[in-house]
Order: C-alpha cells, then sequence, then structure tokens
RNA sequence: CGGGGCGUAGCACAGCCUGGUAGUGCGCCUGCUUUGGGAGCAGGAGGUCGGAGGUUCGAAUCCUCUCGCCCCGACCA
C-alpha cells in the first residue's frame, strides 16, 4: 500500500476520549474509530491485525480438532426461554422485535444455539465427541463500556462448543483446548498464563481464565516463575495423546488474579520465584456438564442402547480484545510495536525523497518484492513526520531510504521491535526480511 | 445502576461566570523557501456552537427539557 493512496487516517494528538495506551494508540494509529459507545468500526490496518490474529486462533483450533462453523449473529428468544437464560440475562442481552413482533435477540454467546443445531444431528454415541466453534461478532450491553475495544460493546470472539458422551471424554477435550490456547496466545508472542477461574454465569464445575501479562493490563496477577520459563511451542502436542502431563505442568504452580489472591498459597511460593505483574483476560474455557444439553433435549444412544445426555464445555478467545492486550503488551513512547506474527504489513519503506530517482527506484524494487506485505511512505512530507508515522503504526522493520544511501544502493533497517537498525546492501536487506 | 464531568472547525481546546463581529494551536489547500526525527513565511478554505423549547431588541453565553460521550464505583470475553 502507498501512503500517498492509503486509508491510514494517523493522528498527532491524543484523543481526548481515550484513557488506556491500546486506545490512545489504535485511535492514533489509525486501526479503529467510535462509532458509539463500546462500538467501533475497523480501519484497514486495524482490520488487517484482527484478521491476523483471528487466523492464528483458527489454525490453533483445527489444529486441536475443533471444526468451523458460522452461526448468526441475531437469535430467536424462545431458544433462551428453552435454557431458563432470557430472564437470567437481563439487561446485558440486546433484545431486539422483528416486523412480526417475534423476540430476537443480539447474541452475547452461543450455548443454546449450537445446542440445539447439534441436536438436530446427533443420534449416536458414535456422533460424539464433536468439538464445533465459529468467530463471530457477540453483543453484549455493558453497563459501562470502556478502554476501547478493551471492553467494547460489540467484540469478535471465538467460541468453541464441545459434546462428549462421558465426563473423562470431556476433560480429554478441556485439555485439548486447554493446550491449544497455550500455542495461539504463544504464537502471538504473548506470555499466556492459565488461572484457576469462577464459573459465572455460564456454570459448571472445571475452568480457567487465560491472562497475558501486559505491563499496563488491568489487573494484578501473581505467578510462580516457574510458569515463564516453559514455551507452549516448544514441541508439537500430540492432541489424541494424553494431555494430563502438559496440563497438571500449567496448573500446578500458582497463578492467580488479585481477586482470587491466596495468600497462604502465596506465601508458599519461594520469594525468588514469585512474580508481581499485570493482565489482560483474554480468553475463559469452561467445563459445565450437561447445564445444557440437558434444558435442550439433547441427548444421544449410547453403546447400550439407552439415552445419554452429552457432557458440554465451552471455550473462549476474545478476538478483538486480543488486538488491543498486543498492543498493551508491546509498545513504547513512540507507538505499538507490532510482533511479527500479527503485524498488519511486515515493513514500512520510508522514501525520505520523493522525486529522487535513486531513492524512487530502491523504494519501487523493495516495495515489489513484498506484494501486499508492505506500506510505501511515499508522502512529499519531511522525514521526521514520517518517521513518526512509522514508529507509531509500529510494522516490525522499516527501510529507510535516503538519497545518500541510495545512491550507493544502500538501505537502513530498523528493527522496531528493539530499535537495532543497520545500513545495508539491497541484497542482504533482502535476506535479512526474508529470513 | 449510583456519583461526577464534558459536548464550540477533521483533532486538541479557549470563549460562557458578567448576553452584542465565533477564536487559538495542530491538521487541510495554494505558493515560495526548506529537507535524516512531527519545518519557516505568506495567502486561503473550513462552524446547524449536540438538539428542542423558553427568556431577551439580541443567546455559544441565562433557564427548562432532551440526546450523546467520557471518568470513578458495582459488573463483565
Amino acid at each position: 500500500m502507498r501512503l500517498t493512496r492509503a486509508f491510514l487516517p494517523t493522528l498527532k494528538e491524543i484523543p481526548a476520549e481515550a484513557q488506556i495506551v491500546s486506545h490512545r494508540l489504535m485511535l492514533r494509529a489509525g486501526l479503529i474509530r467510535q462509532t458509539s459507545a463500546g462500538i467501533y468500526a475497523w480501519l484497514p490496518a486495524g482490520l488487517r491485525v484482527l484478521r491476523k490474529v483471528e487466523q492464528i486462533v483458527r489454525e490453533e483450533q483445527d489444529r486441536a480438532g475443533a471444526q468451523e462453523i458460522l452461526m448468526p449473529t441475531i437469535q430467536p428468544a424462545d431458544l433462551w426461554q428453552r435454557s431458563g437464560r432470557y430472564d437470567d440475562y437481563g439487561k446485558e442481552m440486546l433484545r431486539i422485535r422483528d416486523r412480526h413482533d417475534r423476540e430476537m435477540l443480539f447474541g452475547p454467546t452461543n450455548e443454546e444455539m449450537i445446542t440445539d443445531i447439534f441436536r438436530g444431528y446427533a443420534t449416536s454415541y458414535r456422533d460424539l465427541p464433536r468439538n464445533i466453534y465459529h468467530i463471530q461478532w457477540k453483543f453484549r450491553d455493558e453497563v459501562r463500556p470502556r478502554f476501547g475495544v478493551m471492553r467494547g460493546r460489540e467484540f469478535l470472539m471465538k467460541d468453541a462448543y464441545s459434546f462428549d458422551l462421558t465426563k473423562e471424554g470431556a476433560e480429554h477435550t478441556y485439555r485439548q483446548m486447554f493446550v491449544a490456547y497455550l500455542r495461539t496466545f504463544a504464537r502471538m508472542g504473548l506470555k499466556a498464563i492459565p488461572m484457576q477461574a469462577d464459573t459465572g454465569p455460564i456454570g459448571g464445575n472445571l475452568s480457567h481464565e487465560f491472562i497475558i501479562l501486559a505491563e499496563t493490563g488491568e489487573s494484578e496477577v501473581f505467578l510462580d516463575g516457574k510458569l515463564l520459563e516453559h514455551d507452549p511451542l516448544a514441541e508439537a502436542p500430540d492432541y489424541d495423546g494424553d494431555l494430563t502431563p502438559l496440563v497438571d505442568f500449567w496448573t500446578k504452580y500458582y497463578a492467580a488474579t488479585e481477586e482470587k489472591q491466596d495468600l497462604e498459597a502465596w506465601a508458599q511460593v519461594p520469594t525468588e520465584r514469585k512474580v508481581t505483574a499485570r493482565g489482560i483476560e483474554v480468553g475463559h474455557i469452561f467445563h459445565f456438564g450437561t447445564k445444557y444439553s440437558a434444558p435442550m433435549g439433547l441427548s444421544v444412544a449410547g453403546p447400550d442402547g439407552t439415552q445419554v445426555i452429552p457432557e458440554m464445555g465451552s471455550y473462549g478467545i476474545g478476538v478483538s480484545r486480543l488486538v488491543a492486550a498486543l498492543i498493551e503488551a508491546n509498545h513504547d513512547e513512540n507507538g505499538i510495536k507490532w510482533p511479527d506474527a500479527v503485524a498488519p504489513w511486515k515493513l514500512s519503506i520510508i522514501n525520505l525523497k520523493p522525486g529522487d530517482a535513486a531513492c524512487d527506484a530502491l523504494c519501487e524494487k523493495l516495495y515489489a518484492a513484498f506484494p501486499g506485505d508492505a506500506l510505501l511512505d511515499d508522502r512529499p512530507d519531511r522525514a521526521g513526520a514520517k518517521f513518526a508515522d512509522a514508529d507509531l503504526m509500529g510494522l516490525p522493520w522499516q527501510a529507510i531510504i535516503g538519497p545518500r544511501g541510495a545512491a550507493n544502493g544502500k538501505v537502513e533497517l530498523k528493527r522496531r521491535m528493539t530499535g537495532e537498525r543497520e545500513e545495508l546492501s539491497y541484497e542482504d536487506a533482502m535476506a535479512k526480511l526474508s529470513a
């Protein structure tokens, strides 16, 4: 994308309504624009990040054996009347009436709908287990939305729902998702820590929150430093095998949010391993048994011919929230520092002197080498303005091309994450960028 | 849902108390100069002062109602 043609509205000043760093940077770097309280439009750069995050989530869900579908945003009220949650959910649920005066709602989650859909398919234990997910916009009419997309009313969520014949089977599925989540966040360059959680309104008795560590996170967390030593990507998990040892590793060390802080257990952690940090919840997994399958009338024939009510679980990842969380975890005073895996584009090519034949030629050559993955700053602005915008937008690489270097075919390559920069020949720069 | 604050140009704000020509900075347009970390000078464009009603000769300013947004708290992917 050439900046002279791009829809990338960056702001020099900080918008008054934005309080936290990710919200400010998302507005300043032209990722989103607010349309009403807690509701945002995604502009090109933001949408590209959102799509990348979504794709990583998708790949890891698929790898763990879940299958993608797409359920609607609008749901009929009667599904929720059947589960009993229509009244329980209260004002957080956005209720709508259609032209026939039928009660509808904008889905805040999909347990009822997936159970209803699955009921029409599953008749035998041979139809189990299944793990079905979708990535869809949700709406929860929060009393006080805030912090940009971190706590919006409309948000993009990946939600998976599993159906198993037995409790043991459901626990295996739970472990599959547990491991998939660790990998998902690790691929985005985030440190995610699973923590025991309350089950909340979704119900059930086995649940973990996944909290990513970020200096500017909204809540304080306490954990055993041992948890930071393990790289979830170090080895590929065997999802069909026994995942218990892996899950045990992640659950045997202390980790809790401030609300769940257990001072006695915390005191047991060796002082040198005590880590106090700030975190953001980006995922939550639940096992809740037959809480929905029973009232929704889902049952299958078991091996012995008797009807069995499947054991269910649900597994959420806040996809749009992750975009904000990624910025909270990766930024400096000048702007965003996108990790490679989720950057909207790979590099900024900064032409310091558009119109200079050598600069133009070198820039165009580099630009052509990364089709669709480079931003070319061909604006006639001053160098300072271009550097400032490039740092703000935070692409992993900056290729700075000025008249002095260009005359000798030199490219200055800057790594946004570390600030390292070096002057290289075109070939060496290409080698570095392609590595 | 309780408490507080703010709506004036694309953005950030002043003006309001004490009614009388709608302003400043950034951004934008044109020209000249400048050119490796958000340039300088000159000229220019851009406003239903959130909306409705009221008071007044006259309302951004005073009064009433209303809509929207933000912050603190309780609640949440």
